[in-house]
DNA sequence: CGACCTATTGATCGGACTCAAGGTTGGTGG
DNA sequence: CCACCAACCTTGAGTCCGATCAATAGGTCG
């Protein structure tokens, strides 16, 4: 059960407003004015938040920027409560953060939607973040209840692309940004002297090449099919749309960001100390993390020892002599080009050395 | 002198708020439905848009709709016109992303006010997002004025910080962000082998550390000042706070870490395959670019070998070497711990190779 | 089944790391 | 103010990892 904390100082008001909600269902902390209201906040973290304006002690600005301040409770659904008069008030509120407002007096119907609708998102937006990076498309199916991204659902064009087929090109203008219906894609880089790098592994459900959206609307790396795939195109104003105008999903976004981040200096780090043993191990890890089949996980991966000379870093060759020498210690196992990890903690030990 | 695109289809209405707006000296296109709304917005590209909901033709979600799909208008703020009786559906319109909302009938205090708040955030918005990456107080120094930011400007406490000294370590809890106010500071990653490796440098007007914040609250490298420093250390309730209350801050944000993540593609691109010799060539020019004087731009950087070999991500020796050569073909001249550049163009030449 | 692509192994070479030793710089305390 | 110490810079020699070139074996696809 889902509980609702009443912050309102006229009584007649808070216990009207108290017995709707429990009629609905939810529980029902009743506080007498703001200070009253943050303490319980603090105590109970409540699911949502119902406050007034206009109020002795703490007033309703009060309680929003207290709450706001104390991680546990920042990100609870905040929704104003305010007379007719204090219509002025309430985008000056809005500014501060809240989530929604209501004026007195309100229907029933309209307490309940648009409650209902904040605990809604908030959920969506809370259990999105567990999640790692690469899905962002687990997040969006989940999403796919909120108005906003209904439209990037439908009609989609779907097409084909073959093994090796180039999705785009480093500089090329993003018009549509491939989204993974199904199959392997694999992006990178190219120095100046041919050589590739691959920056990134994606499969089903990933979107690709959004990051050179955000920047400039060319693409930074180049996208390849690793085998036949099905890619939907999204329209970049759809995608941008539903980035700029929804909250929530622009906070998902930045943690995303912020996780990839990371793990690019991560990567960096080993990058620059580690030997190609270590990052070959490290590899190995990644790329069985990302394509393994989910059913019978340890059954191997196929690819090339190319792609994996290009995710690790390093010429084909020491990549090989690399994989004969796990090979020889038992680590790993291949069969043509399937490679199967048979002893995971000996790559693990060996790619954090 | 601003431009307002007003969409309305009552006569006098339009013609009363036109008029009011024309007093306050802004330019007026003025359409009678949503259909030609969309049409000048498309043609002349206002700074505003002012909607009616309720209209034939096109309503008012349909106009926030296309306007949204194009990128030339998706980012026009947008305040709704209602009438009393469509309560209900302005929660709609803000969902859809409308930035406004204003109730029929309205003052024309309240007009100009909501008008001239969002024209204020919309500009600081543009202007924000042509600025490099890592100022991001650059952007919240313009934002001095957004009723969100007073808070973190003021009661900062702030102390000072010796060379050498440790501002926070790889994991500690980040309770405060450190920020910087004078001096220099470099954080770091260290591999299991002790070895440093440079991911940022830092300087005055730099947050720090906001990548592990934003993870999980854990700092995910180690921070330590280059040279005495003087920092402040803003809660991070408040930087939370802003950063998930003020939607404009968010998206600026989301820009950065889009741009942060292609830097570090690039640079795990160079440490790929790029040699030591090309790599100094380019840490030498993004360690001018960050911290040469501005007055007198190629007096010189002074950097322990040390330091700039992490940078690098080398040996110190390596590195010294390199320097000598650099110097004997005439690119760079040393004096003492100082480094300077005499000849940018051959350092890039060799950086890009 | 044959042409072509990919994987593997061998031999060689060079860049970069390590260890070692001597020269500089800068700061501190007498 | 100077001497001395410690930290830092620089150079040399030796070693090793990994890149490159070359050649062969194994798979794959038309």
């Amino acid at each position: 059960m889902k509980t609702i904390l009443l912050i309102e100082d006229d009584a007649d008001m808070r216990e009207n407003t108290a017995e709707m909600l429990e009629l609905a269902d939810y529980r029902v902390l009743k506080a007498e004015n703001g200070k009253r209201g943050v303490e319980l906040a603090r105590k109970e973290t409540p699911d949502l938040v119902l406050c007034d304006i206009m109020m002795p002690e703490l007033d309703g600005y009060g309680v929003l920027h207290m709450l706001g301040r104390n991680p546990a409770t920042a990100e609870v659904p905040f929704i104003f409560l305010s007379a007719k008069a204090e219509r002025g008030d309430v985008r000056k509120g809005m500014e501060m953060g809240a989530d929604d407002y209501l004026t007195k007096p309100f229907e029933e119907s309209e307490l309940l939607n648009a409650i209902e609708g904040r605990l809604k998102r908030s959920e969506l937006f809370r259990r999105g973040f567990d999640h790692g990076f690469e899905g962002l498309t687990k997040f969006m199916e989940q999403a796919r209840g909120l108005e906003a991204l209904k439209n990037i659902g439908r009609d989609r064009r779907t097409r084909k692309a073959e093994k090796k087929e180039t999705l785009f090109h480093e500089g090329d203008e993003l018009r549509n940004i491939p989204f993974v219906v199904s199959g392997k894609v694999r992006t990178f880089k190219i120095n100046s002297e041919g050589k590739e790098f691959v920056t990134g592994l994606h499969g089903t459900g990933d979107f690709i090449g959004y990051m050179g959206l955000l920047e400039n609307g060319h693409a930074t790396e180049t996208a390849e099919a690793l085998e036949e795939c099905e890619v939907a195109l999204i329209p970049r104003e759809d995608l941008l749309a539903l980035l700029y105008k929804d909250r929530d999903v622009s906070i998902r976004f930045i943690k995303m960001l912020a996780h990839d981040v990371k793990e690019k200096e991560q990567h960096l780090l080993q990058l620059a100390y580690a030997s190609v043993r270590q990052r070959v191990a490290q590899a190995l890890l990644r790329v069985h993390e990302r394509y393994a089949q989910e059913k019978d996980r340890d059954l191997g991966v196929r690819i090339s020892r190319e792609d994996l000379a290009a995710i690790v870093g390093t010429a084909t060759e020491s990549l090989i002599r690399c994989l004969t020498d796990l090979k020889e210690e038992g680590a790993i196992e291949t069969q043509g080009r399937d490679i199967r990890i048979k002893d995971r903690n000996r790559l693990e030990d060996l790619a954090s050395t």
